[in-house]
This record gives C-alpha cells, structure tokens and sequence, in this order.
DNA sequence: TTGTAGGCGTTATCAT
DNA sequence: ATGATAACGCCTACAA
C-alpha cells in the first residue's frame, strides 16, 4: 500500500505538507502544491479513508438500512438517497434485508464508526420505537405511523391517500369495496386500512360497504385475496389493494377468473411503481414519489451533520391520486407520453 | 463517544481482553468475557469501525460503483449484491450515477481505504478497460462486451440473446424487423446487434430484413425510434427494442397510433422487468437474472478477498427468451401464477 | 489467562 | 511556509 508516507518521500516534503496539500490548505506555496500533486499522480496515491475517519471524526458516509429490497420502490428509494447524498459529497453503505428489529440493532452497531447518519425503515409496527440511546447517531425514520414519539421522520401520508382513493371509488358509483390489507403489523397498512374508514364514513357509508382480505403485500398475496373476495357474494364492484404488487396479482386473479377490469371490477392500488401506468387493463392508484422521499430523508441527516438547512421532527409526503381512463381509448396512454413529443 | 477504554475501565480489565471478547479470541476466561459483554451492552459499546479497519487493514466492505440508478434493473442488481455481500459479514457501498470514466475513477479513489474490493459497471464502451493500476483492489467489471483484455467480469450473453430473439421472429414469419438500438458506444447494446445480425445470418436473410432506429435505453427514445420506424416503406412486421424500457416505449407509441400489437406488428424486449410479463399488448422478451449477476459478481470479489471458492476471468450470464402468448388468451398470464395456485 | 506497548495512516497542534 | 509529533480507537505480538 502506498501511504502519505512514500508521497511526502519522494517529494522532498514532510507528511503534514502532503496531508495540507490534500485538504486544500491555503498556506502552501504554489510551487510545492504543484509538485506534491504530482508524485501523488505518479504513484497512484489517494488518502486512506479510514485513517482520515478515525482523526477527523467523519465518515463523509451516510448508512440506509431497510427492511428489504424488492421491486422499484427500493430502487427509486435508493435513488433518491443516492442522489442527495453524493451532491454534498457523501458516500452511501446500504444494509437490507433486515426482517427483525434484533437485525436493524445490529446493523446500525456494526455502522459505528462508519457512517455519520443513519436513514431507518424499520420493518414492522411494534419495532417502529427506534433506540436513540445506544446509538449516538443522528437518525431519521423512513416510513411507518406518523406520530411515533420521539425523534425525525419521513412518513408517506397513507391514511390521506387511502381516504382520498375510497371517495373517488365511492364518487364513480361504488358501494361495495373490496379490499386487499397489508402485512400484519405494517404501520403503513394500518394507516392506510384508517384512511380506507375514513373514506366510507366521508361517504355516510357502513362497514357493510367494506369487505376485506388479508395479504402481504407480495403479489402472490394479492392473486390469492382477489380470488377470495370472488367468492363473496354479493362481490365487490371494486377492488382496492393496497400497494401495487398486490393490486397486480388482483389483476392476474381477475383475468384469469375471466372477470373484466373495470366494466365488471375496477382495480386500485397504491405506492409508486412507475410502470403501472401501463398496465392494461387499468390500475388506478395512489401514488407517492419515492424517490423524493428518500432525498428528504437523506436531507434530514445530512442537515443533522450541518450541511444544509436544519430541521426536525416528523415531514409527511404526499400521496397524490392517479385516475387512469379505460384502456381501450389511446387518450388513456397520452400521459405517459412526454409533453415535447404529444 | 464510549470507547474501549471505557468498558476495559468499568470491567475491570485491560482493553487487550475487551478487545479479545470482541474477537471472540479463545484465550479468555468464561467469567471475564461475560462480565465484559454485560458491561458493553449497558454502556452501548460497539467497536468503531473505521479503527478496526485502520489496523486490520480489511474494512468487511465491498463497494459497487454503478453509472445510474433507474428502474427495476438496478434494484435487482443491489438485491443480489447486497446478498452476496451480507452472507460474508460484508457491508455495502454504493456509489451511483457516474456518466463518465473521470468520475467513476474518482469514485473509486475515494473509496480507497474504505472497501476491500469493488464491483464495477462502466458507463460506456470507450471506457472499458479500467485501471487496475492506480486501485490495487481486487475489481470486477459488470456487464460490458465479453472480451476485454485483463480481469474478472460478469457479463450477460448479449449476442446469444438476441441472436435467439431474431431467429424466433424469424420462425414465426417476420421477414422485415425493426431494431431499436441502444445509447451509442454502449457495449452492451453494441453485443445485442451484432446478436441481431447474427440471427440474421442464421436465418439466410440480408441486411434489407433489418431496419434499425436508434434510441439510448430510455423509454422516450424507444417512443420516438418506433415512431420512426412505423413510416417506414414498407414497415415492419416486428419490432425488437434492444432493452424493456424502449420496448414499452415503443408500444406506446404503436398504441397512440392505433396499431395493435401482436397482430400487426410484434414487439420485442431485451433485459430483466419482471412486471413486463404484465404488460398487455404482450411483450416478449430476452430475460436475464440480474439479480443472480450481481451475486455472481459479488461473489467474485468476495472470492479474491479469501471468502468462498476462487475464481477469475470472463463468466457469462445467460439471456433466456421468454415467449409470451398472446393477450387476450388468459392462458398467456399463467406463468405469473405461482405454482401453488395453479 | 491477562496486561503492556507499538503501530495502522491520517490530521491537528505546536514550533520553527 | 513547513516540519516534528501527539493523538484518533483499536488489534496483536510479546511479556508476565
């Protein structure tokens, strides 16, 4: 390995002159800056990151932990984390795949020492709590119940989503709604399932109108409830899954089920998967930009260690209603075409 | 900050023996190691990674440096990475959206001393051959043209891939086939025509069977170069998008202009979306396990760093064509039923 | 079984 | 403007 050590040698300087050279000091003459630039070309050197952590303090890094990583939600999460992130010259250690509360622990311990801030989605409701204590870390939480005590948060507004998404169903003639729950003890599912109530009760409508089914929000789970409120009977003129995955299972149950969407059964769902617009037949859903998302919380952390305009507590996203018009008329499509080529 | 001094302190013990529970070092006396494990845990102590690394010149972390994040393709890819990684008791570090080489090799300078090897995928064919010289990390190359001088890489089976392709329209009685290229100077869009002409070779026709259209991998050009080709005299009968992202581009195109998919002209992806086996008009495509790739890839790395078995030189991913029925036929969605529900 | 001490590569504080 | 040197938190011979 070539250190600061072998540059500083072969230049005819000492270390500190390096190191200053390096981290952009001002009093170094413009000859000795030249030349120590270029034996740290020649030899291929750059600065060990460790050694400069453990003396500066900082990591000049940002850890993302989440629960898993599936589908585009992560990937435009990801995203949005990245690119807030690298504009203010941060590094990014992702760690998925945390199933339990005792993971996400143990993945922000094994972070010390290499991050400064830490973005948390959690993956479950009763783990939502996160312990600030142990880990001395600036740290947003990334989803999940709005009001969760103490610290920041960047929350999806689930419950306003899910409410707006019932009174347009309801507005189109609706009074039998179908729908497809989240994972047990998923805080956005139950929000999300508060937001459903709300809607029917803005509608003067009972618990009559609602039927529901249980999934996971895996598609598998989605084909799997559809096909059971099926059976009900009378059966729900529309279905409301509530996220994306499950809402495309719904549609494989219902075509494979010979039944026609929307004529027959309308389908809606919620999240952001981008390509869901072009699905056919027609999804409407409730849709959440991700990836700003990931940006604000990475923003947040970011503002935590000083870069930035400083703020605090919990910053709601919003989840704006996407009507998608029958499939048939190419009008539907029209959207997803750029304005500079319509 | 709560060092190792700390618990050596509140234990009662040196920091060589605090230092040797963390390293599950045998010569410590039962007692004395859970004393201090219960003396770390009530004060919250965890080893500060950058110190650690700093002497044991391993850092437990694999970099991976990408030209951008979009859509499912990169999700995938961090998936199996990441899970490669994580089985190794590897971190991650992502660094995303470098257009050019300038800044993926500064990505890499910067994260000397903070990885012990890194997975690269280069943004563009001219750059190909990365400086092994200046990093003297063990690396990997992702995607990109197959032959390529010096070191590990992953790469897809670009040329067969799309070889099959061409000769399975060719099978179903295309004789003029549109082909939307990829961003110029990619390699891997460079490897799918030469595919392309390939299968056309196979098949005995000439270079008036093809028409090509450029596009750059986004869904937009793919809208725009299938605009094209449909004025085209006489047009084609089918139309093969070089990736999913100008593929679904593209049907939205024949949409807008009221041509019906598969029936006059029939479309054709290359890449891994697994949401475009939902996609109606249907779309049949090369597929590739990207995340399986990124695994291979990580593994690769994780290989040279003395973890699992060895390897080096060029490996190649499969490309599997993946026929899709047609729409209105509730027989062509069954492989998006798991196999349980059948 | 446990403690002492040197050093990992860098930055920061003093001198000069 | 530049150079010596003490940290930074930890691991690991070597001693005890």
């Amino acid at each position: 390995m070539i250190t600061i050590r072998d540059v500083a040698r072969e230049a005819g300087v000492s270390i500190a002159t390096v190191s200053r050279v390096f981290n952009n000091a001002d009093a170094v003459a413009t000859d000795t800056r030249r030349e120590v630039r270029a034996v740290a070309a020649r030899l291929g050197y750059s600065p060990h990151g460790a050694a400069r952590s453990l003396i500066t303090r900082r990591t000049a890094t940002i850890g993302l932990i989440l629960p898993d990583l599936y589908g585009e939600f992560f990937s435009e999460l990801i995203r949005g984390v990245d690119h807030a992130v690298r504009s203010q010259g941060y590094h990014l250690l992702v760690s998925s795949s945390h199933a339990d509360r005792a993971e996400v622990d143990a993945a922000m311990a094994l972070m010390r020492g290499r991050v400064d801030g830490v973005v948390v989605m959690l993956p479950d409701r009763k783990q939502e709590h996160v312990p600030l204590a142990p880990s001395r870390l600036p740290l947003v939480r990334l989803g999940g119940a709005p009001h969760n005590g103490d610290g920041d948060a960047i929350v999806i507004a689930n419950r306003e989503g899910a409410r707006a998404m019932v009174r347009h169903l309801v507005s189109l003639g609706h009074r039998r709604i179908g729908v497809i729950s989240g994972a047990a003890g998923n805080s956005d599912a139950e929000e999300r399932i508060a937001g459903v109530l709300d809607g029917l009760a803005d509608a003067g409508l009972g618990q009559d109108a609602l039927l529901r089914a249980a999934g996971d929000f895996s598609e598998t789970s989605g084909f799997r409830a559809a096909r059971e409120l099926l059976r009900s009977d009378p059966r729900p003129t529309a279905i409301f899954a509530l996220n994306d995955a499950m809402a495309i299972g719904a549609l494989a149950a219902l075509r494979a089920e010979g039944v026609s969407v929307p004529s027959e059964i309308a389908v809606a769902g919620f999240d952001d998967i981008p390509m869901a617009q072009f699905l056919d037949p027609p999804l409407t859903t409730v849709r959440v930009d991700i990836s700003a998302m990931g940006a604000r919380a990475a923003n947040r952390v970011l503002s935590h260690l000083g870069n930035g305009p400083s703020g605090s507590g919990v910053e709601i996203v919003p989840a704006t209603l996407m009507v998608r018009r029958s499939c048939g008329n190419p009008e539907a499509w029209r959207p997803t075409i750029p304005e500079s080529l319509s």
